[in-house]
DNA sequence: CTTGACCCTGTAGTGACTACAGGGTGGATA
DNA sequence: TATCCACCCTGTAGTCACTACAGGGTCAAG
């Protein structure tokens, strides 16, 4: 009655790239399953259920190396959620940090753009903005 | 009169690793320079402008591959700098989506803490809300 | 008994660097 | 002159999270 599973089905239920799926056993995320008479890998559904928490945590951001640790603390059911907390409050913030520094970098282009006469090459202010200003001096 | 300048100058010059400068010559970004008795390379003032050009495309999140574009184009005067124009659009309108998709992340995980009780692991909304919801159907 | 979809291992590629290991060069100092 | 040290050289491998083969084996259907 327990239900099993090959490596391409547990894909699938996944949205998983079979090759990834033995990644992430090659690195640890996934213990090795056992094997069928033909070597297939069998995977059940504590499997299913593990993968499936890495790939939402994936889709959330969170690095494998996160995620790792994200599956170690799920483990510890008895023991507060701060660090859980705490690593998901550290990624909420990383993530503010480069939606700040993309948001000045479309500005910046933006600008640029602005400032395009649409003429030629040569008088292009977007390849001029680029030319880093090496003046004239032959410094020693 | 004409200044020359070692790798480790260049480097200083323009906040680049040396290995970072000998990498983009060995991608053809940048082209090898004449050696000195000793072999050392020996850069003069069109490397230096060069190599500035590259660096502030890449601060401005261009890929390599758009940096080579750029540096096609800027060599093309006479031409009409629509290409440019369109190459910088285009990579705009990329860092908006990136943007966007990060700011969609950044409210899941917010909802997530707001969720959070600090309570034991085992209620703990997050880790729950990283479960796939795996019901207990045994579909052939 | 053959086809075709699936599975296996192992290796190498992606982007944009970065980090060695193991050596050579060049200028200043003792 | 010896030695020191900062710098330079080449070549290779590591990072992250996969992805893409090559070259084979397995299994169920027709």
């Amino acid at each position: 009655m327990t239900q099993t599973y090959t490596i391409g089905e547990l894909g699938r239920l996944t949205d998983t790239k079979v090759e990834t799926v033995r990644y992430y056993e090659r690195i640890g995320l996934l213990p090795h399953p056992p094997r069928s008479s033909g070597n297939y890998r069998v995977y059940d559904r504590a499997h299913l259920g593990r993968l499936g928490f890495i790939r939402r945590a994936r889709e959330l951001g969170f690095s494998l190396e996160q995620v790792r640790e994200l599956l170690e603390l799920s483990g510890q059911d008895a023991q507060p959620c701060e660090q859980v907390d705490e690593l998901v409050q550290t990624h909420v913030t990383d993530i503010e940090r480069r939606i700040h520094d993309l948001q000045t970098l479309r500005q910046e282009l933006t600008q640029l753009l602005a400032q395009c006469q649409h003429g030629k090459v040569a008088e292009c202010r977007i390849i001029e903005a680029l030319q880093p200003h090496v003046d004239g001096q032959t410094a020693a």
